[in-house]
DNA sequence: ATGTCCGAATAGAACGTTTTACGTCAGGCG
DNA sequence: CGCCTGACGTAAAACGTTCTATTCGGACAT
């Protein structure tokens, strides 16, 4: 309970508390001895530095925010730990926020972010909003897109195509031999969604098929029981021949559902998820799905992120763009 | 990047700067004509308070610290998903460290924890040290235990009975007509994997079987692929009746080795996990396995914690220890 | 000896809040 | 009419760092 300041420290070790930041922040600029002096008092006392006073006097802070859209989704918790580690081994904290895919809820996230004057915000946006992260922006918080195309040349981003995917999922359901398709997604308010779905009317396109006849089911959310839910409809409104859903847990909800009917997968409905998610490969029948390097986008969005903090003046804004890569299983025969 | 503090909102409002903090933080005391006009202020410049301010000069932050062992593991997914819905409800930041698995790792981000002065800390421990613990508590950050009883009386702590779980899961292995039993683990330096192990020797006890039968494979995490490596030495060493997998992770890569070497399961082998994660359901012969609260979990121990932050003096620690629940699926008949 | 330069350490102001102690002004009461 | 009280505001001192002068000794050249 008793905090132990810099000041104390100083006084133990006999020397200013300004030297003994000296010892802290640029241990070079400071006699050996004098810096042997310090440490020792450091550990006697159990010295640990006010972030907050740090921060307050320096202008800046030594943590980056995460916003994703759903925790609970293994695609994101890939991400968060590719975020984690890098942040971790460079010495900053991640604070972690979850919109749960509610702009409100982002928005207060991103509020308390900036309270706590973050040096820079990783996000997969939910909605279509850039004014809310130029926000951001303004308070000389950098910000970095996850799973999103830049909305700005001067900023970072890192995504997978998602058209590319989509088309490629179709195009492999299609040469399946199916002629009836059915999209499963979630909010179409969420990008990733609409350009899936682009990208599965251009297969069809290219299939000479009627991009107008992809039957499109749009879940209130993208988890396992919204994909049950939708499946259910699905199967009211007469079977599609196969079925592309927006994500694997989607999928994986479909399934369990089409199973539960007694509809044979593949042999009566082929099915093809996104993400490729570890459990993918588990499920009852194997899911086939189109992987993105998921940890990767955490990794080298957040590389991208501290460099923009570290090296204003060196860093070059990058827009990186991911392929996504289709993986056969069972689903799919 | 030019920053409006609450000196710019005091003199566009026409007031003091204690005034406009007054309106932040206890708009009662202010009469309402003044506070509106501060808010028209702050509205109308963009301010949003410094965090690290505040916290420096009020002495305590709005932020909690979450330090899990295994971000990939849906089970603490949960348990974070539950945390982050009552902090974000109470307006509490949550700062993200996952150890996996390394006290090292753990160590810094506790040292990064009580450097931001975070109100508390919710911790899985992934050693059995409570010293490191207690120097928290002596810089007054209250901690709570999450998944792990407590280390003493003057904590809070919400775990699930874990002896009762393995217990409960190898009698069910046991009552299904299996004789020789396999146990799966991560470290034992994890207490859950022990206390689960203890459970099953119980269990084997109680059948009247030498507990020293149950035969031990260590993982050296709790991850599908060191679940498949597990089961190549389980087949290699001549394959047990049944096996008991310290969570579903494991389970679920000893069941893609299973079926990939053509065992049948449950028919030659009968096999149990851990957690009931989504995904033990959807699996390719679906998961027996023993559910948690998880989400239960998180939120609760997350009240606990800002109870005993924002009401030290009414708070009373507790201790609340959960049951664990079988689900018999698929993989036990 | 004197001046110069350099490394090493220091004093003290600043960062943006919160809080304490203190004014000020009405209104109510004897 | 004087005094007290309460309601509102304000001024100014913190909080624990970092940073910008500035000082202080020596070593060295002249």
């Amino acid at each position: 309970m008793a905090m132990v300041s810099i000041k104390d420290v100083a006084a133990h070790a006999g020397v200013s508390p300004g030297t003994v930041s000296n010892v802290l922040n640029r241990p070079g600029k400071v006699a050996p001895s004098t810096r042997e002096r310090v440490e020792a008092a450091i550990n006697e006392l159990g010295f640990v530095r006010h972030g907050s006073a740090s921060t307050l006097r320096a202008g800046y802070s030594r943590t980056i925010g995460l916003s994703v859209i759903d925790i609970g989704n293994p695609f994101f918790t890939e991400v968060a730990a590719g975020v984690e580690d890098v942040a971790s081994e460079l010495g900053y904290a991640v604070i972690l926020g979850n919109s749960a895919g509610s702009q409100d809820k982002e928005d207060r996230n991103l509020r308390v972010l900036a309270e706590h004057r973050v040096r820079g915000v990783l996000i997969t946006p939910s909605g279509e909003d850039p004014a809310r992260l130029d926000r951001l922006r303004e308070h000389g918080i950098s910000v970095v897109l996850v799973d999103h195309p830049a909305h700005r040349p001067d900023q970072c981003a890192v995504a997978v195509d998602d058209v590319a995917g989509g088309r490629a999922a179709v195009a492999h359901l299609l040469a399946g031999g199916a002629r009836s398709v059915a999209y499963v997604t979630g909010p179409l308010t969420i990008r990733q969604c609409v350009e899936r779905r682009e990208g599965a009317k251009a297969a069809m396109r290219g299939a000479g098929l009627d991009p107008e006849d992809l039957r499109v089911a749009e879940a209130a959310t993208m988890t396992a029981r919204a994909g049950e839910k939708a499946a259910a409809d699905l199967i009211a409104g007469g079977l599609p021949e196969a079925v592309f859903c927006a994500n694997d847990l989607l999928a994986l909800g479909v399934l369990r559902a089409l199973l539960r009917s007694g509809v044979r997968v593949p042999e009566e409905v082929a099915l093809m998820g996104y993400d490729d998610i570890d459990f993918a490969a588990a499920s009852t029948v194997s899911l086939s799905s189109m992987r993105q390097p998921t940890y990767q986008l955490g990794r080298i969005a957040t590389e991208l992120l501290l460099d923009e903090c570290d090296n204003p003046d060196t860093h070059a804004h990058q827009h990186i763009m991911f392929q996504p890569e289709l993986v056969a299983r069972e689903s799919t025969q």
